[in-house]
DNA sequence: TGACAATTAGGATCAAATCCTATTTAATAC
DNA sequence: GTATTAAATAGGATTTGATCCTAATTGTCA
């Protein structure tokens, strides 16, 4: 928790009650909850904390690189008509996603334990970050 | 478009206008749309068309392999605390997330092209598929 | 061509995310 | 300590995406 102070420091987030209990809760999870799930398990112990407290509470601090929010973002689904191999760049920003190829990727392999474990029907490396267009708008934003 | 209909008697499903349509629309898309914009650019052409058809369309059309959903799946927005660099596998039935750890996946090294055009943040390999759990569920609906 | 099962339209409902505003609170300087 | 101020919160309202429901329609196959 120490580390979790620290990070909040060196981001100019002021240190709340229920910041600390939304860190707790989700570093003790391994289920990659949502919101609503945090939310519901922490009305146990703050039975006022709101939702939204909770949602903003993730956002700030996957902003900050303290945590992750994965793949997929929640946004509304979407569709690929591609069914060739291929693989995905998500810009963060404007939300687009654009495929790239790449026959090195396309080859793969993983260990037999994985393959094992699961039946698995896509594979596909899922990059994340700025595209071309973000990045400059990002850049000024930055320096103004 | 000929392969359109083989798959579609393939998995017997009737080929309606409504179906031909939402297939053309996204075949010729390159944003991975979701229903909703999809049923906005059909509406030009089909005035009366519903969202819920047109959604209901894409899940059958991913459902028989023909199209696919993206990473994410449209679930609600999921966070993760575990900064380590990993891997996930998703489960479509059960949506739950597994992460898992691959040396040799960790050291993936992307096309200089890719790493110029994208200020990439985030790397990861997603997998989709069926858990242990639901995979034998599933095989036993299959075999009823 | 007729019959049946599958599909559709469109409104109702549900759920996730965000917005809004009055109130509270953590951090800082004194 | 105490006062000040900007940041953060609660909780209700709103928006948006997804799904459900039912009556009407339409492919398909005999």
């Amino acid at each position: 928790m120490d580390h979790f102070y620290e990070q909040c420091k060196a981001n100019n987030l002021k240190i709340t009650p229920q910041r600390v209990a939304v860190y707790k809760a989700l570093s003790s999870s391994l289920s990659h909850p949502s919101a609503d799930q945090i939310h519901r398990e922490l009305r146990k112990e703050f039975p006022n904390i709101s939702l939204d407290t909770v949602n903003r509470t993730l956002i700030t601090f996957a902003k900050a690189n303290m945590i992750d929010v994965v793949e997929g973002h929640g946004d509304p689904r979407r569709f690929d008509p591609n069914q060739e191999s291929h693989h995905h760049f998500y810009c963060v920003s404007c939300r687009e996603i654009f495929d790239f190829h790449d026959n090195t990727l396309d080859t793969i392999t993983l260990s037999p334990e994985i393959e094992s474990k699961f039946t698995i029907t896509g594979k596909r490396l899922c990059l994340t970050g700025f595209c071309d267009k973000c990045r400059s708008r990002e850049d000024r934003k930055a320096n103004n």
